[in-house]
DNA sequence: GGCTTGTTGTTCAAATCTGAACTAACGCTA
DNA sequence: TAGCGTTAGTTCAGATTTGAACAACAAGCC
């Protein structure tokens, strides 16, 4: 290893404040989505992603890797939102172990209704407090990130 | 407002990539600390404040303050620990509502186990994929990010 | 003292999450 | 087409989390 494995006053100050931004905008948000539509955070993320697909619809396992969540979770997340008729379970012609979860209209509606407050939040917690230099750099670091915990 | 509510590709990259590697982080560490020691971040974070503190106790509600997590998921929390033996409730003198959670020397003891492993995953996904001067723009953002959602 | 307001920590029921089965179907190979 | 290893999604039991309600105490005020 190149390192010893403590981290440095700078590393670990880096560290602290990463874990403290992350617990804090996660409850911001909880709040603001449950404030203003019911919604967790998880299933804003199903509905975002579900509305971002083709023919607004995914499989559940290509939804549950979109979410990085568990298939159960993921089974139970869907259930929820079915019950609410956000979403629609379809069966896939291709393949018929396979399950579409596809938005609905109320789904769609649901969505525009908590996203701009959800913007709102994101932009006056974290977009707005950074420059646009500090904003490209976390842009790259954490696709770095990302990619190394993908591989 | 100063700014429209959407958030332009730039804004977007790195939102986006900040939640995918906030929650590919998260899963990796629970998996380490898991398998290392059988414990949850919660957890460890439980035990790491008290680590930290003076006389290697807090308060509940100066625990639940610094870990940033609701009163009643800290008293559950903690009967877990106190049940594993790594914390102790103890009475308070000067305020006869409060309780004191005090780390035992088994406590000490697992948390040394889980720490070096843990380390060793912040420095490998996270620390050491960015450059010093990345690491200071992040710690500098995320210290902003954190005051604000905190005042 | 007696009153009022705020704090501390727990409890409880309901909601959610985890991970290990499990069923059904796929795709490949012989 | 029968067999076999893999994949998709669900189910289930147990663990954890949430949020409101509660009991006990503190702190100040009259």
């Amino acid at each position: 290893m190149t390192h010893s494995d403590a981290l440095d006053p700078r590393e670990l100050r880096a560290w602290i404040a990463f874990l403290a931004a992350s617990h804090l905008l996660e409850n911001r948000i909880e709040q603001q989505l449950k404030h203003d539509g019911g919604l967790t955070h998880p299933e804003f993320e199903v509905l975002v992603k579900l509305a971002m697909s083709d023919g607004r619809r995914l499989r559940m396992s290509d939804l549950a890797r979109e979410v990085m969540v568990s298939k159960s979770r993921l089974t139970y997340q869907v259930t929820q939102l079915e019950r609410d008729g956000l979403v629609r379970r379809t069966a896939c012609d291709s393949d018929r172990r396979a399950v579409w979860a596809e938005l609905t209209d109320r789904g769609r509606e649901a969505l525009e209704k908590v996203r701009p407050g959800h913007r709102r939040v994101v932009r006056e917690n974290l977009i707005d407090l950074l420059t646009p230099e500090e904003l490209e750099v976390l842009g790259e670091a954490f696709t770095r990130v990302a990619q190394r915990l993908s591989g």
